[in-house]
DNA sequence: ACAAGTTGCAACACTGATGTCGCAACGAAG
DNA sequence: CTTCGTTGCGACATCAGTGTTGCAACTTGT
């Protein structure tokens, strides 16, 4: 998690680390290119305290990318995708991503996140593909879509939908889940209408 | 479209101009933080060069925004919006913007492009939603669905499509938009099935 | 209370990117 | 041919961000 060592932290100590990769996400959320001053800033340490905890600004990112990687994976498995009927884990894991995700945008949405992140979220990726792949067997989803191509919308309206979890205060993020879902399945064509 | 003044250019530095841009675009589209030496040696320019035409990294930014603004504004128009039948115009506009997106994907996304770029991104985002009502009007899309949250997802798999068109070669850009569209329309669930 | 860990502060060196300048050479347009 | 715009090159000043260090003051845990 921290980064200049592996060796126990004082409470306050992993008390401020927690609250600098806070600070981080939200700064970095709004200014991708913000600097340690404005993370410091942000967080109210000195900017040396920073680089106590995390030697340099890649470590930083790296840490803050694993620490929402490892929260995705939970939210996911939460919904337990592998053995809830599918689609209803297909709502669950939905609301609980969109949560997670809107509290860690910038962190789940960096590719700088090291050889950890990725086994993560390439775990993660193969889980939605079984999901899917229930979904197909379970007739909700269509036979004849690409898989991978299902996969990709579904996480680009994850990535749409994140903003009104981000945006409102008090959001209702079941409901945003079931309009992402809805859309997701059902389009938003008149059903008996054109090709 | 350069920046330091408007004075008419000789053919060669326009020319110049041009040539810096489109190299812009392709560098900054793989690394957003890519420096004036990087642009430069992709232009295969000296880098005062490029100060010389783009008085600032910013100007430049502003004057790829501006360009590929006006690329796209061209493209939906092409499509006839307001005067073809909406579900052609939809597929047409899409094809066209895809074809452009692809080629300035970063200038088309960033943020940064000045009061101009913004007033046309402005008048694109009002024909979208003037075309989606001409869409409801015609039965097309569904009548109970939030216009806001259907340009939105429209715009989503447009992004998430691009990345078809940029990553084959000879790539099949009606194809790719005969699948956004209609994944749009129909969703990928089985029409008779769940909520 | 004591020892060890933690923090803020000020200072420093270092690096990389930016923007500017002058000059010489080249090439297009008249 | 001549002129003027254009470019490459090298040099320079500047600035911002990064990462480091030492020290004094404070806090935590025992």
């Amino acid at each position: 998690m921290s980064d200049v060592s592996t060796r126990p932290l004082r409470a306050d100590a992993e008390r401020t680390v927690r609250t600098i990769l806070e600070a981080a996400e939200r700064v970095l959320a709004r200014d991708p290119s913000a600097t340690m001053e404005d993370i410091a800033a942000a967080a109210g340490v000195a900017r040396t305290t920073v680089h106590r905890r995390f030697s340099t600004r890649e470590a930083l990112i790296a840490a803050l990318a694993s620490w929402a990687g490892r929260q995705l994976e939970a939210a996911v498995a939460a919904a337990r995708p592998e053995s809830a009927p599918p689609l209803v884990a297909l709502y669950q894991a939905t609301a609980n991503v969109l949560r997670v995700k809107a509290a860690w945008g910038f962190a789940m949405d960096t590719a700088h996140g090291g050889a950890e992140v990725e086994a993560i979220q390439c775990r993660v990726l193969e889980g939605c593909d079984r999901l899917f792949r229930r979904l197909q067997d379970a007739g909700v989803l269509r036979a004849d879509v690409d898989p991978v191509w299902a996969r990709r919308v579904y996480y680009a309206l994850v990535h749409e939908a994140c903003r009104d979890v981000t945006g409102e205060s008090d959001p209702d993020v079941d409901a945003i889940a079931t309009r992402l879902v809805d859309t997701l399945l059902r389009g938003m064509g008149t059903p008996g209408a054109p090709l």
